[in-house]
RNA sequence: GGGCGGAUAGCUCAGAUGGGAGAGCGCAGCCCUUACAAGGCUGAGGUCACAGGUUCGAUACCUGUUCCGCCCA
């Protein structure tokens, strides 16, 4: 199958082997859930991408988590599916394609709804999903064979599906309310895409004279004085002394000279500006408020793009950033202007365009989200659905606690048509044919004759010959009031079941994309048709995303899974950190502190990447990524390739597959059988947390500082020697080299596989094999604390060495004094690994050992090493080195001495750990003792 | 204004249920030792932000303060 390389390379190089690798198991379909109907499954759907995007960190990071994930269950035996997709992403999507039809001087109303269509289809399947490849860049192992598209017809059904549903039990409703909209996308948004920004804007204190005394006036204050022109009335505190007597009265408002009265309500706080506000409801939500509670009237004077309307008076037309230039110098001339002061407030900005939004008043959809949102609360305070980090929950609980119905109709082009038709020919209560309420304003006049009309009511249009379709193609703004009656259907009705007729409209906007995505768990799984699919893999078992979107996306898909699948979408939630840059800003392109995840990967390979941000995935923390990291990780796929190279060379002298604590002989083997067992448990432990960095820096420890620094290097003394035998010593190189291969693959797919396949030449994909599980290999703790002594006496030896500088081709006689019988075994049996491990020339081990004259000194619990270097070393350095160690003895000693001796701390204190301290502290005096001694000799040597 | 999170080695960060703190990078010294200089060995470096409290004992628990970040209004 793949190449067949007779010598192994003298590294690693990622490009080579990443993309061969990823289309081997791409076709070999090893992505795809195995058939075996007998396994639990274990599915994640991937938080869809916008169709437009490119992977940025944050996917990556995504991507990375759920990877490890699904490879780990994979090979743990699990029916694992991981599914993919992107999401339509309305408003982005039709703004890239806006863009490119201003550059051929065209705009979407000149190609009409249909055209556009086409467009951004054509456009999608060129251009878009790029971000999929990019997925398949960093290993993703999705199922690509479903991958899904919220605009798919299978998602479009189920959206329809919902509404429809919704519809009929009175959850989905239209409303004429102020709605956030984004003049620029000519779109409403919904609260969730109005991002809060603090800006540092003006406040304004304008004059409003009395009626009865044009002398007199209040004065008020306001950071938007543009809206003035829509002003029906000021409102003041009704506890606030300086208004009391004011209220009831009628003022003029300036410019307009339009009569408002003054009114008291509770909402207005008597400590901002003058205490007096001008109220707007047409152009502010408080305002509004203040409207319905005084049934005061609606006066618009900003439109749909942002620039003032017929009722702005002389305004008309203006942008309103313009607008308020020319009133404030209108007032100033006036003299109604008090004073400009400077104030800091928030303002909303669309989260796509990042315009400010504009409260607008119109008629839209919305779902009544209560009864929704208290089954999704239910659900996660009985624990059905887990938040990992939990601190999450209390926010989730938050916003559903304050949680305002739903605004789920955009005036777009591209998204879910809203399936709703309405009845021209029938009529209102009034009497009036509905067709005539409905108002068509065209994007270019149409011509009749001599006659241009560029608008006017449906059956008005229809009047003059014009088709329904061109109406409809040719539309750029269709109003269809409140009181008109919406006939909701899977297809287009008919004929109207009320009047007969057949003759419809059907509802203009489409639907936020988040009302797709919200149904993206099971939709994607076939809904809502009972597919198989949807009954093995629902509900599925983990969503992976991060805090951003658990308002947009998270408790929608928790409501919408109610709802609809009695059931929850997902038991866990893990929430994932943001992605800063090293300094921990946030990401952006704007600041130019970009980090392409494309760009690592090239430089470093996917392994590198993936590691890193596995290693830095701590829970509950951001991620302030660095390059360097990466590159010391790329350096452990080095050692690792390295210790690969080594091991090889012993293949030959393999004899076995696997290997037991029980069966292998020597201290080294038994160690690092039982070192690996707690590696795998340590592992399997932190996945099953996702404490993603604990299972990464896990395997690390072991791989490079148990098993190549101590590991390897024991076993060289075996493989270099002409009378060991090497069985054991080989079989367990490769038995645990192998179990971290697999151990590593969900963190590091393509070295691992690369190794296992080609060099290991294994003759099934390591992918689709399986992982080490702790109880297939037992630990053996009493090898382990065995094992220490010997590790012990080495550093020992080489610390020495190290701190009196002697050189590592100096070779030195060591002698060992022993102070019990199993310590002076354990060494004796290992003396040939403390020769060659720490440089000895002539090694003496024993309890009866009388240190020479002139000796460097350790000491340990149990045993003393010394080295005679009086020739080699000055006394005085050495007299330092032990003087340094004496010091820290002895504070230690002090510490311990005086807890043992509080009377408290031996009566409070579990006994475990007082007896612990009363061990340390005699064995701290004991060699504190010892170094004494020791420093008693060299004075005597000097 | 309401809420949440963070402050630990020069830097980036780990530290389940309280029992004198760890890693990676960086730094210093010695080494091209037959897997690896993208490496090995050895070492230096911390009043765990500040002030109180609970406790025999606090980096961890509680209260307050300062600084930083985020969310909501």
């Amino acid at each position: 199958m793949l190449d067949n390389k007779n010598s192994i390379s003298e590294s690693y190089s990622p490009a080579e082997i990443e993309t061969k690798l990823y289309n081997y198991w791409e076709e070999k379909g090893f992505f795809k859930p195995h058939e075996d109907k007998n396994t639990p499954s274990y599915c994640i759907v991937i938080p869809p991408p916008n169709v437009t995007g490119t992977l940025h960190m944050g996917h990556a990071l995504n991507a990375t988590l759920q990877d490890i994930l699904i490879r780990w269950k994979r090979m743990l035996g699990y029916c694992s599916l991981w599914l993919p997709g992107t999401d339509h992403a309305g408003i982005a999507t039709q703004n890239v394609v806006e863009r490119q039809l201003l550059q051929e001087g065209l705009d979407r109303y000149q190609l009409g709804r249909d055209k556009f269509l086409q467009r951004v289809w054509q456009w999608k399947d060129a251009c878009g999903g790029r971000i999929i490849d990019q997925l398949k860049r960093i290993g993703a192992s999705c199922d690509w064979s479903r991958l899904r598209f919220t605009m798919d017809e299978g998602l479009s059904n189920a959206v329809r599906e919902v509404f429809i549903r919704l519809f009929e039990e009175g959850l989905i409703y239209r409303d004429l309310r102020l709605i956030n909209w984004c003049p620029r996308c000519h779109t409403a948004l919904s609260d969730l895409e109005v991002e809060h920004e603090e800006i540092e804007g003006k406040l304004y204190y304008i004059k409003y004279p009395l009626r009865e005394n044009p002398n007199n006036y209040i004065i008020v204050a306001t950071t938007r004085p543009e809206t003035m022109l829509g002003d029906t009335a000021v409102a003041v505190n009704p506890e606030d002394k300086r208004y009391k007597n004011l209220i009831g009265k009628t003022l003029i408002l300036p410019l307009v000279n339009r009569e408002i009265p003054v009114i008291a309500d509770e909402s207005v706080d008597m400590e901002f500006g003058t205490g007096a506000v001008k109220v707007t409801p047409s152009h502010d939500f408080n305002d509004a408020e203040i409207a319905q509670r005084h049934s005061l009237p609606y006066v618009s004077v900003i439109d749909e793009e942002g620039k003032m309307t017929v009722q702005a008076g002389k305004y008309e037309g203006i942008d309103r950033y313009e607008a308020r230039n020319k009133i404030i110098t209108d007032l100033t001339e006036l003299g109604l202007l008090e004073k400009i002061e400077k104030h800091k407030h928030a303002v909303g900005h669309c989260y796509r365009c990042k315009t400010i939004i504009e409260p607008f008043q119109t008629v839209q959809w919305y779902v009544k989200i209560k009864p929704l949102a208290d089954e999704a609360v239910r659900v996660v305070q009985e624990g059905q659905i887990k938040f990992i980090p939990e601190g999450w929950i209390n926010n989730y609980y938050a916003w559903m606690r304050d949680i305002r119905d739903w605004c789920i109709s955009r005036q777009l082009w591209w998204g879910h048509r809203i399936p709703v038709w309405y009845c021209t020919d029938c009529k209102t209560p009034d009497g009036v044919e509905q067709g005539r309420l409905i108002e068509i304003l065209f994007y270019k006049p149409i011509k009749l004759g001599e006659k241009e009309v560029w608008g006017g009511s449906f059956s008005e249009l229809r009047s003059y010959g014009i088709s329904k379709e061109e109406i409809e193609g040719k539309a750029k703004i269709i109003k269809i009031p409140k009181e008109i009656i919406p006939l909701s259907s899977r297809e287009e009705p008919e004929k109207c079941p009320k009047c007969g007729s057949k003759e419809f409209i059907q509802d203009p906007d489409v639907l936020d994309t988040w009302f797709s995505s919200a149904l993206w768990p099971f939709s994607t799984l076939g809904w809502p048709e009972e597919t198989e699919e949807l009954k093995r893999f629902y509900p599925t078992s983990v969503l992976v995303t991060g805090f951003d979107i658990i308002f947009f996306w998270v408790a929608r898909m928790i409501m919408m899974g109610m709802k609809f699948m009695k059931e929850v979408p997902f038991k866990d939630v893990y929430i994932h950190a943001l992605v800063r840059d090293s300094k921990g800003q946030k990401m952006s392109k704007s600041k130019g502190n970009v980090v392409d995840p494309l760009v690592m990967i090239e430089k470093y390979g996917a392994d590198a990447f993936r590691f890193t941000l596995a290693a830095f995935a701590a829970q509950g923390r951001d991620i302030k990524f660095s390059e360097d990291r990466v590159e010391g990780y790329r350096h452990f796929i080095n050692k690792i390739w390295n210790a690969m190279k080594f091991i090889m060379g012993f293949s030959k002298l393999r004899t076995k597959d696997t290997v037991s604590v029980d069966e292998v002989r020597e201290l080294k083997d038994k160690w690092i059988l039982s070192r690996l067992s707690f590696t795998i448990h340590e592992t399997n432990r932190a996945l099953e947390a996702y404490r993603f960095n604990d299972a990464a820096g896990a395997i690390y420890q072991f791989l490079w500082h148990e098993f190549c620094d101590w590991y390897i290097e024991f076993s060289k003394v075996i493989l270099y020697s002409e009378d060991d035998t090497k069985e054991d010593t080989v079989n367990c190189l490769f038995f645990v080299f192998e179990n971290i291969i697999k151990l590593l693959h969900p963190f590091m797919p393509f070295v691992t596989e690369e190794i296992w396949l080609n060099i290991l030449k294994k003759d099934k994909s390591l992918m689709i094999s399986s992982y080490p599980k702790a109880e297939d290999i037992s630990r053996d703790e009493n090898s382990e604390i065995k094992m220490n002594h010997l590790i012990n006496s080495i550093s020992g030896i080489r610390s020495i060495r190290g701190e009196l500088n002697i050189p590592p081709s100096a070779r030195v006689d060591v002698f060992i004094k022993t102070f019990n019988e199993e310590v002076n075994n354990i060494l004796k049996e290992s003396a040939k690994f403390i020769n060659k491990l720490a440089k000895v020339n002539n090694l003496e081990i024993a309890g009866n050992i009388i240190r020479q004259k002139g000796s460097a000194i350790a000491v340990e619990r149990d045993f003393e090493i010394y080295i005679p270097v009086k020739d080699m070393i000055d006394i005085e350095k050495e007299k330092n080195r032990l003087l340094k160690e004496l010091r820290k003895t002895e504070e230690e000693i002090k510490f311990l001495n005086k807890k043992l001796m509080n009377e408290d701390f031996i009566k409070n204190a579990p006994k475990d750990v007082v007896e612990k301290d009363r061990s340390k502290y005699e064995e701290l005096l004991m060699r504190s003792d010892k170094i004494k001694e020791n420093l008693k000799v060299l004075e005597e040597l000097n």
